[in-house]
DNA sequence: CCGATTCGTCGAATCGGTTCGACCGAGGGA
DNA sequence: TCCCTCGGTCGAACCGATTCGACGAATCGG
């Protein structure tokens, strides 16, 4: 079942065969319909990998995720999925790759093997020897996520530090004076992830530009945390009225601490964040936030990276969303 | 940077270069670091696509999941993360593909195109023509989840059959005789997704073995979901003590819609599913429900089909797993 | 001391496509 | 009528690896 089998029982040379299925040479109506029947006949598809040994692409690119014992956030799912989908539209198919810990081999296979046009990484930190890595290696890549100093590559990301700002200020606005981030875990934090730095960095501005007392505290990614690091935030301070929270994983258990201490959310206490839409949407109340619209980044991610791939000398692009905050049920004016 | 550039660097024939890699046949100790110190230098990987042609075999697996648009559970996350950590253990590499709806010619080319050595298949219908498409093709496959007649596949799979009985004796046992089984959604069980069909079969069997009254019901897998159909539920039907479930993203909604009709868990009423650990353990109280090993099934999954790929001609295996129920907070004696 | 092994290496064939140069015949312009 | 162009097709080279057969040199047993 090769291109050879195909020409012999059409008659034909392996050319004629190869112009008939890529169109890139004229071939006669009779002949192409001839060629069609039996490929139809015998199911035949080009090998992908002779085609990408001769074409020098493989038609695949690479995913480069979190490793996979750290469970992903809603968000982050969101972003593979919205890869996917986006590259599904191109006929492009994904390689997945964990990047980190033991899978190096792994992440070192999709640079370095020819393996794929280009490479989405996700969760970058502010600096990062992936990025490194990969600059070096010359293959188009694209950021989910940027380094500290992002010029030399091509990103889409979430401007963290402006929607925290913004959610300070919409406390702020409401009358809160004492206000807490809730940010993501301490380890995130200290291997310089680039969103909980931002986000804290954007919680200071505000806080000073509208002399609020702030206080900012890390949190691991999930509900149990959220629970106790809210409970030792309300012992230690509790002239609180409100949290700023990057952390869509930890707010189920953010909610409890309060329920549990008697308060009740917003009349008692507020809170804002940054999450999916969708996760906003589910939580009891659902959370004022400012929606991150996955999809969309996903989707532009590929572009930025098919253009790439396309012309790789091209000057480098980027975009920075910072998606408005819907108000939903958790925010509300100040206790008096 | 191939391996004829590094031959001539290192003074060899291309062949002795690639024995020298492969150790399929000996090279003189020199010769060999001689080769080595070049490929350092140069950073020279082979080329994939050239190894899979010639050796007829990509080294990467293809999964293929829900199209994008459907959100993964906690479940489905964690059998991709799972496939991809044991997948990268083996060395192989794992090509994504979405599967159903616009994205057919993703899988298509995944079977056809001699890109995987061999696939996964997740989220199996009784009925299920990628199964069939695969079983045609002649390409190793493993289902996570199985056909109507699993005889002719090799698969690991929940037995939801006999979990959900299990749930409903066990709620038996505490004195409850009303209760209810909140299913997936109703289209998944339309389309004749596996899961759904076989935990109301053991549902029905287990609620006549013990002579309650059971009602079954579909919801969308959401919390809002979650909380409309419990609250339909026990409008209608309140006489209910108790719910088994196997739709983990609508618990949070059942409990929402129990606490807003003033019933506590677990003194009031029971609950008890079949969850992801992670999942049961984050909700609020945590979900006393059987623990569904997603990281050990696949991989397990990963482990068959690398058997399949060095024999396709060795009998087919399967693993059907029912874990213990593990006792948390959310199941108590029937009230008086 | 000679024939048979064994070791280390090389050259050439091969995998299944794409693509370049060339060829043949028909049609068109001068 | 002659020449050129162009449509349609073929054969051969090529992409970058692996692998088989062969061959020279060293080793070994008799």
């Amino acid at each position: 079942m090769n291109i050879g089998e195909i020409a012999k029982r059409a008659g034909v040379s392996r050319s004629t065969v190869s112009y008939a299925l890529t169109g890139r040479r004229p071939v006669s109506p009779e002949t192409k319909q001839r060629i069609l029947a039996v490929i139809d006949e015998l199911g035949y598809r080009p090998n992908a990998a002779a085609r990408a040994l001769k074409e020098g692409r493989t038609r695949t690119i690479g995913l480069v995720i979190p490793p996979a014992s750290t469970r992903l956030t809603d968000m982050q799912l969101g972003f593979v999925a919205s890869v996917v989908d986006a590259a599904a539209r191109a006929d492009l198919d994904v390689l997945l790759s964990p990047s980190g810990g033991e899978h190096d081999r792994s992440f070192e296979r999709v640079v370095t093997g020819q393996r794929v046009d280009g490479v989405i990484v996700m969760e970058i930190r502010l600096e990062d020897d992936r990025v490194a890595r990969l600059m070096a290696s010359g293959l188009p890549f694209v950021g989910i996520g940027r380094t500290r100093d992002p010029a030399g590559m091509s990103w889409v990301d979430i401007d963290y530090e402006t929607l925290i700002a913004r959610c300070v200020h919409h406390l702020a606005d409401l009358g809160h004076r004492d206000i807490a981030l809730v940010n993501r875990s301490a380890e995130l934090v200290a291997a310089g992830y680039g969103p909980g730095h931002r986000a804290r960095a954007g919680f200071d501005r505000a806080v000073a530009d509208r002399g609020l007392r702030g206080v900012a505290v890390c949190c691991a990614d999930d509900a149990q945390a959220g629970q106790a690091c809210t409970e030792h935030l309300l012992a230690e301070h509790p002239e609180l009225t409100a949290i700023a929270t990057v952390n869509e994983a930890a707010a189920a258990g953010v909610y409890h601490a309060l329920a549990r201490s008697g308060r009740e959310v917003p009349r008692d206490f507020s809170i804002v964040g940054v999450a999916a839409r969708h996760w906003a949407e589910n939580l009891h109340p659902p959370l004022t936030a400012a929606d991150v619209p996955a999809v969309e980044l996903g989707a532009q991610a590929v572009d930025l990276l098919l253009g790439r791939i396309a012309d790789p000398s091209a000057a480098h692009r980027h975009l920075l969303v910072a998606p408005p905050i819907s108000l939903r049920a958790t925010t509300g004016p100040a206790p008096a």
